[in-house]
DNA sequence: CTTGACCTTCGAGCATACTCTAAGGTTTAT
DNA sequence: ATAAACCTTAGAGTATGCTCGAAGGTCAAG
């Protein structure tokens, strides 16, 4: 099938498709004789593994080393899809973390200030990034 | 005071420093007679000012926002302070629970992996981003 | 008088994942 | 024959917040 057929088919542009070969992550098989790209049903099934991994929260960078393992998995050992994977957890923990600390800032700075229409000239909000603690 | 002094005062660059101000957050009162910035004591607390708003999260955009009313409060509202800060706490919550849901199917597709030195023919990770459900 | 440590501006580079355009070639239908 | 609807490539643009470098001016010490 041609670019576009493959881009409807999984829900993404050709663009991004072209992306993602150009980052070496999905090539197709072939070429037709007018150099057209030609994907073949195990191009679908990579182009799904690839969005799986979008979903799952890994980079393209990760998804290529996941790609690799996929592509040749009696070349890889199990541990290290497990690592890759185990890294972006921690990775997201501590993200997840840190907005957590802002979100507790920005809830203590939100919650005292009286949010009318008067001047902000006694607002705690602007007080506290002031640093009148 | 001189640039790096500043910097040096509120523990970032003098290249940062000359970024902030480029992006309108923050113009040292004077300049002295080689042209050289020359930053007051309320330069420092408008320094102070934009890495408490970074701190909490706050984008450049919004800590521009913020020091608006900061440096005019008579001409601004406590709702605008706390819109700001509202939307903000949306905005975040939405990031969190995202990452959340990341985490939660990232966990599922770690937790069965043996994660082994074996080959990863069977591994649990790859068969799920397959989509082997 | 030269060395080193400052300062200035402008502009490029980084990271990520696209997104789109331009210029050109091909296919298909009417 | 021609227009619509595809396809190709290379490269620029978007967003954010820095980060760095180049080229040049200034200043103080020894
Ligand atoms: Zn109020
Ligand atoms: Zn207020
Ligand atoms: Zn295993
Ligand atoms: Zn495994």
């Amino acid at each position: 099938m041609k670019i576009s057929e493959l881009a409807k088919k999984v829900g993404i542009s050709a663009h991004t498709l072209r992306y993602y070969e150009k980052a070496g992550l999905l090539s197709p098989s072939q070429r037709n004789q007018n150099n057209y790209r030609e994907y073949t049903q195990e191009d679908v099934a990579t182009t799904k593994f690839i969005l799986a991994c979008k979903e799952s929260g890994f980079s393209l960078a990760e998804t290529s080393a996941l790609l690799a393992i996929k592509d040749n998995k009696d070349q890889h050992a199990c541990a290290e899809a497990k690592l890759i994977t185990r890294n972006k957890i921690e990775e997201i923990s501590q993200q997840i973390s840190q907005l957590k600390n802002m979100q507790t800032t920005l809830i203590d700075l939100e919650k005292y200030c009286c949010g009318g229409p008067e001047s902000a000239e006694f607002c705690t909000i602007i007080s506290t990034l002031e640093g009148d603690s």
